[in-house]
DNA sequence: AAAACTTGTTTGCGATCGCTTACAATAGGG
DNA sequence: CCCTATTGTAAGCGATCGCAAACAAGTTTT
């Protein structure tokens, strides 16, 4: 998956979350900011700190790569054909993500932040 | 090149703006920020936004993309093999991404902001 | 060497962020 | 249907950002 525009990091956040069985506090917990922040972050915030965007990304381990991109005629890239295939959204829930939901979903209660 | 924190993506931009030949108040012009903003940005400001970070980004045609790492095993990822090698900053230089330097260089003047 | 250019850093301030708290809306399950 | 959980949104405020302007320091060119 190619990001170009913040929308593009949280819908892939949101997704990953919830492919892990996280909800917005949870993620809020571990990054150590409000579920305010997150809320708007996956809604595609764009002032977002960078920091904490990629302190979102590695919780929830999703690797970012840099490429060049220096020609013109190139600028459609290719995705890397990789054993370790680009996410793509629509495909976090179908591959199933979530082999963690049993340990990461908390029993249920209710608490608000 | 993968990006773990902002001083990744801040080095990758500074190496690759001055491979183009191009100088911090050249590429905050093309932002629409102040140098104040590129010199911070590049020294690994924790806090920059977002939006602008991607603008940068994508204004020196660097391409981000995102890979699911979601084993602890697997957590060192390989480079995806690719005609589009990866960014290696040491790299830059060598591999002269420049082909610009001479229409991208404006004539030299004494400009301050 | 001097001049010109570029980068690093600082100050003060208006603009904006991230927070808490709370309510509205939505989703899921019985 | 009701209930619970989660997400979306808003208001007000202290904290922080990004700015312009300027100077210091470093680098490159003449």
């Amino acid at each position: 998956m190619f990001i170009r525009r913040p929308a593009d990091i949280g819908d892939l956040v949101r997704a990953t979350r919830q492919a892990r069985g996280l909800n917005q506090q949870d993620l809020a917990d571990r990054l150590g900011v409000s579920r305010w922040w997150v809320n708007e972050f996956e809604g595609g915030k764009p002032t977002a700190r960078l920091d904490l965007v990629l302190r979102a990304l590695n919780e929830l381990q999703i690797t970012l790569a840099a490429y060049a991109g220096d020609d013109a005629e190139t600028a459609a890239p290719a995705p890397p054909a990789s054993s370790r295939s680009p996410i793509d959204i629509d495909d976090i829930a179908d591959r199933g993500l979530a082999p963690r939901t049993e340990a990461a979903r908390p029993a249920r209660k209710r608490r608000r932040r």
